[in-house]
RNA sequence: UCCCCUGUAGCUCAGUUGGUUAGAGCAUCUGACUGUUAAUCAGAGGGUCGCUGGUUCAAGUCCAGCCGGGGGAGCCA
């Protein structure tokens, strides 16, 4: 049915028309002002309600959680706590939320307790406010690629390439698992299989994205992926989504340039478009961080977090300073960290923090890793000792994007790959791309939920997604 | 997978060195009020203290095991 969208009547430019409003009741006071809200802002509508006009029955279910859908004037408010409000001619009463078991109450509940409750708590202003968010990101990822030339591509979900090396695979298989065929010296029969080999649940697609930017020159894909490692974690999940741009040409600096450039784009495109939810997600930051002790809490609130990373440029520094800043560091000296420090390493969770969030203040990029604690595809430097490689650390969240130069070189490509005990005839079609028409390329992986993380400040990575899906738990 | 914390009303939590009938705020219900802003005021209902076992005259409180939740670490995005 055609309805006003909250959003489009908070202005005061419609005063004196009759308007139609769909929406789920938030509070009902006084038995006159009816609180709604309908999903396209995170703003209210007060309905006016008279008593002559609504049947007691009907007020009586006006409780939170409700759907209604009322007709009315549009007209000035004459509270004080809002513009606008609806003279309601006519009301209908759509559906009850019975108040003894409808669970979102206009009160505080937790993060925690509204994550079992992941089917309603979209209801919830601070849950509305993430998803709307996490929609327009999902739109400016798509629109600052597309205006600068980048073409999407659909690498598969499931693959038959265990070549990844991003970390531990789901299984896809069509065999019945109580009584799976077997091969004559008993071992279950992978031909009988859907696909006649294993597959799995992809971990990246950005082997698969190398390929077409040989070819269209600028890809990205954007789609989800899946890791059946154990982890335990506010940031991490088993299902997540994944943006991996890949540029053909493109050298390490390049590839710098273009995820500073991408990362802050999408802030100030959030800052642009999402005020409203923002400033409520800041101020609930901002409560939240007052129970936390002083030392405890960020130097900046959200908004401001925001502002600067999108005003500011990110410190670039090599691994090899990071471990000489570490090395000069107090905490170094007071004894203060956990792990050891020296070249070599891989850093820390704690190193990390440090130097992001302590030392420089700021996003850093680090880059140039030794080789032995990085992936087999990175372009090895001149040094013979660190690949081309870079991540990107932010404040609270930590790694939120990795990338590197691809090795384009087959002979040192094909040198990794025995060090790595990758057999060649597993990723003969990757190799191919560095025989035929080789050319110097580069890309990187960002993880959309830590994005969508930084950007609304939620501190778990469960609290942006959905229907989150994290060992032992794929409710819904 | 490892370490730490935690489980008391629908929700958020308090509950002393073990000691009478386990409390508060919010939510709910009843009534009052009626231009309220998470309205207010008065009253009421609501509990197998996660489960199982143990110590004790006596266990929400102490001990053990199990189950659930959270935080941190590793792995990474």
């Amino acid at each position: 049915m055609k309805y006003d969208a909250i959003k489009s009547l908070l202005s005061t430019d419609k005063i004196g028309s009759t308007v139609t409003i769909c929406g789920w009741v938030r509070t009902f006071r006084n038995d006159t002002f009816l609180a709604v809200n309908d999903g396209s802002t995170i703003k209210n509508i007060q309905l006016v309600i008279d008593r002559e006009e609504v049947s007691e029955e009907i007020r009586k279910k006006l409780t939170t959680g409700a759907s209604i859908c009322a007709t009315g004037e549009l007209i000035e408010s004459k509270g004080s706590g809002q513009a606008t409000e609806v003279k309601v001619a006519t009301l209908e009463l759509l559906g009850e939320a019975n108040p003894d078991e409808f669970p979102i109450q206009m009160k505080r509940h937790s993060l925690d307790f509204l994550r079992e409750k992941a089917h309603l708590r979209f209801r919830t202003s601070t849950f509305s406010a993430v998803f709307r968010i996490r929609h327009g990101m999902t739109f400016a990822i798509h629109k600052y690629f597309n205006d600068n030339g980048f073409y999407n591509l659909h690498t598969p979900i499931i693959t038959g390439s265990d070549a990844e090396g991003a970390g531990e695979m789901f299984r896809v298989t069509t065999l019945d698992i109580d009584n799976p065929p077997r091969t004559e010296d008993g071992k279950v029969d992978e031909k009988e299989d859907f696909f006649g080999k294993i597959s799995n649940l992809t971990v990246s697609g950005q082997l698969e994205a190398e390929l077409g930017a040989m070819a269209l020159g600028k890809v990205y894909t954007f789609g989800p992926t899946f890791r059946a490692e154990n982890s335990n974690t506010s940031r991490h999940l088993a299902e997540f989504w994944m943006i991996e741009p890949e540029v053909a040409f493109n050298d390490l600096v390049d590839n710098m340039d273009l995820a500073e450039d991408f990362l802050r784009y999408l802030v100030k495109y959030a800052l642009d478009n999402f005020a409203d939810d923002l400033a409520f997600l800041d101020e609930r930051e901002a409560k939240e961080n007052q129970s936390k002790p002083a030392n405890e809490r960020p130097e900046l609130g959200l908004l401001d977090k925001l502002k600067f990373v999108a005003d500011n440029d990110f410190e670039r520094i090599t691994y090899t300073e990071a471990i000489r800043v570490l090395l000069n560091s107090k905490p170094y000296k007071k004894k203060k960290f956990k792990f050891p420090i020296e070249w070599g390493i891989d850093l820390q969770s704690e190193h990390e923090r440090f130097l992001v969030e302590k030392h420089f203040k700021k996003p850093v990029i680090i880059t140039d890793y030794p080789a032995g604690i990085k992936a087999f595809y990175m372009r090895a430097n001149e040094d013979g000792k660190t690949v081309a490689a870079m991540d990107i650390l932010v404040p609270g969240i930590g790694e939120i994007i990795g990338g590197s130069q691809r090795e384009e070189r087959l002979d040192e490509l094909v040198e990794k790959c025995k060090a790595f005990n990758i057999p060649e005839e597993h990723i003969w079609w990757y190799l191919d791309l560095r025989k035929f028409g080789t050319a110097k390329h580069a890309g990187f992986g960002l993880g959309f939920e830590r994005l969508v993380m930084f950007v609304t400040g939620m501190g778990n990575i469960r609290d942006v997604i959905p229907f989150p899906r994290t060992p032992q738990n794929a409710e819904f």
